[in-house]
DNA sequence: ACGAGTATGGACACAAGTGTCCAGACTCGG
DNA sequence: CCGAGTCTGGACACTTGTGTCCATACTCGT
């Protein structure tokens, strides 16, 4: 099973991964169908079962690369920083870099949710887990309890709305539109240093 | 056909549609099943077809409901406000009052929209409009441009993450929250007069 | 009480997808 | 060059759902 021999394989266990992510795009994790992959691999379904014992396999492992959406964000809200608005461009970070936060599967997960109770309770953790570490982050910078819920509140719904509106700025737009973004969730003037910081970031992905 | 006898009839086209939203509390449109809603009917799926040519023609009664949604945030966008506070309460009703607009039938449409491009055409439009409808009101009370865009966005969005997340808070709660966001939202504080007319309208429905 | 129109149920043929089984093609180490 | 192990394709029986057709039951106006 270990062995590193499959030269005869048309396709690897990563390639059907991989086919998945790609059908997120536009698709919900149960929605996948087997059929369906194996024509975009061009392969028969008798493979799929070679490499997976299940569907819900290989949704087990979709749903692995989706917790490192949360763990993206928590990550970097425990990042020790100058002021409020530095501490928001970390976690802003999650937004601009696509190998931190995949909107893709982040939808396709929610979509999935509303379907199964059990996925609806992991997704539910999640979204308390990444609240709370929001809102951690805000009361570590001085702001009252309500007020930093609210503005962790802010933050995060208004990316997951964002994002499921399926809007397509380019980066400059955005990057435009965000010291208004910080000022309105932050109550402070954004500095200029730490939004050039920032820029020059986003530009070296 | 316009005639009013239907005494023999076990369910009305009403019914159906019915039925039909119900099931979008944890069904995408296009997952809609006229055998599975014939059972929750209990009728045959004939019936379906007798008063509706297609499937096609449930889900474009479903859109035009969904409709709803967008003419009342934009109704409530244009009325006359002493303040900027008072023109966010306004748009709140919406979130108040299930009448106004439904999360459900929001988050069925738009899960549909990610699988079908003409929804997502008609979807995309719907946000254009709200949005442009909450920049006006916030340029209505004297916000610059670029800042009532982003602020615009921030109810908006925030909006629409709040209910993709399923969060079920009671009333009490938002309401302890809302003069919070309020001034995050628009930075200036709420009056106490406003916000008191507010929780006095929302116990009344 | 009969005929026209309304509404339903059951049957049919069909489509898309499932999970399993097995033959066989391929590759590598001995 | 052969045998063991790896991987794939094709076939089978099954499930869930589709759209259409037709017989039939029901109700109302005359």
């Amino acid at each position: 099973m270990t062995t590193e021999r499959q030269i005869h394989t048309k396709v690897t266990r990563q390639d059907w991964i991989d086919a998945a992510l790609a059908s997120l795009e536009h698709e919900a994790i149960d929605q996948l169908r087997v059929l369906t992959l194996a024509r975009t691999l061009d392969v028969s379904r008798s493979s799929f079962y070679w490499y997976f014992e299940s569907p819900a396999e290989l949704q087990a492992e979709l749903m692995n690369i989706w917790e490192r959406n949360t763990t993206s964000i928590v990550e970097r809200t425990e990042r020790d920083t100058a002021d409020i608005t530095a501490a928001c461009l970390g976690v802003f970070e999650c937004w601009a870099d696509a190998t931190l936060y995949s909107p893709a599967v982040e939808l396709s997960v929610r979509d999935w949710a509303r379907r199964d109770a059990s996925v609806a309770g992991r997704v539910a953790q999640a979204d308390l887990d990444r609240l709370a570490a929001l809102t951690a982050m805000f009361e570590a910078h001085q702001f009252e309890p309500a007020d930093a819920t609210v503005r962790a509140r802010l933050l995060y719904h208004s990316q997951i709305g964002y994002y499921a509106l399926g809007t397509d700025e380019p980066m400059a737009t955005r990057l435009e539109y965000l010291p208004y973004y910080l000022e309105a969730m932050t109550g402070q003037r954004p500095s200029a240093s730490a939004l050039s910081a920032f820029a020059q970031l986003v530009s070296s992905l």
